[in-house]
DNA sequence: AGTTTGTTCTATAAATAATATAACAGAACA
DNA sequence: TGTTCTGTTATATTATTTATAGAACAAACT
């Protein structure tokens, strides 16, 4: 899977790396199972520090989206059994929303935006 | 209107106060030409710093929300025509529905969710 | 035996967040 | 006119976060 970082954004590294690998498996690229490329490899390709790969490692991992097989590294495993989702989703989207809807982005608009988006992860 | 801040979230507090008076707005609870409490009477009524009020009203000018007249303090004056603003709203939807898909939430559950919390942003 | 795995420790530099104190010009008001 | 209130700016300090670096560890694989 090919992991791209911007160096300008304002937001760190290790964040765009996790919202990288987890936009990854919502869409298949990465699947449960798969072996994630060990810290010190990723951080060479991409030309970062070990630590910051491992940190997004450490975030996916306390988040349920990978597990840590000593052997193999980080392996793709999702827990999908988290009761918290919901309601931390509600508090993101009351935000994305709450502009959307003072800049006139209708609820249509944002349901269309919903379903191309949804589109790209298996579309279920 | 009611601004509550959570001294225990690991956001920012300028953020969380800028995310508040953005729902405020999207919610009626803040309406075009409403005038919002001065930097120094806020940052007194929540117990928090000038500056991080000012800050806070810094961004919120900047993104569009409001304008700052002289005489009257920061006063909610929505600037619609933020043409960045789906894209910037798609980057963000982009992440939350892949940790959604991922965790078995489906398109259906999602425009529900949307939909009730349109219902409290005026309903359009 | 040697390599690779994640992990841990210590350390440093830079950036960000929050606080504090002070001062400024413009406007409102008595 | 003098006082008060407005956002704004400047400087400074502290704590936290982010990213880097080097070193070392046990476990597992070749």
């Amino acid at each position: 899977m090919l992991i791209e970082i911007d160096f300008n954004s304002d937001q760190a590294l290790y964040i765009q790396l996790r919202n990288r690998i987890i936009m990854g498996i919502a869409s298949n690229e990465l699947q449960e199972g798969d072996v994630l490329p060990s810290v010190r490899q990723l951080a060479e390709s991409i030309g970062i520090n070990m630590h910051t790969v491992n940190k997004a490692y450490s975030v996916l991992k306390q988040e349920g989206f990978v597990k840590v097989d000593r052997r193999r590294g980080a392996v793709i495993a999702i827990d999908a059994a988290r009761l918290e989702n919901l309601e931390e989703m509600r508090g993101e989207l009351k935000v994305i929303l709450a502009k959307a809807s003072c800049r006139n982005i209708s609820r249509q608009e944002v349901h269309a935006l919903i379903d191309e988006i949804y589109e790209g992860y298996g579309g279920v």
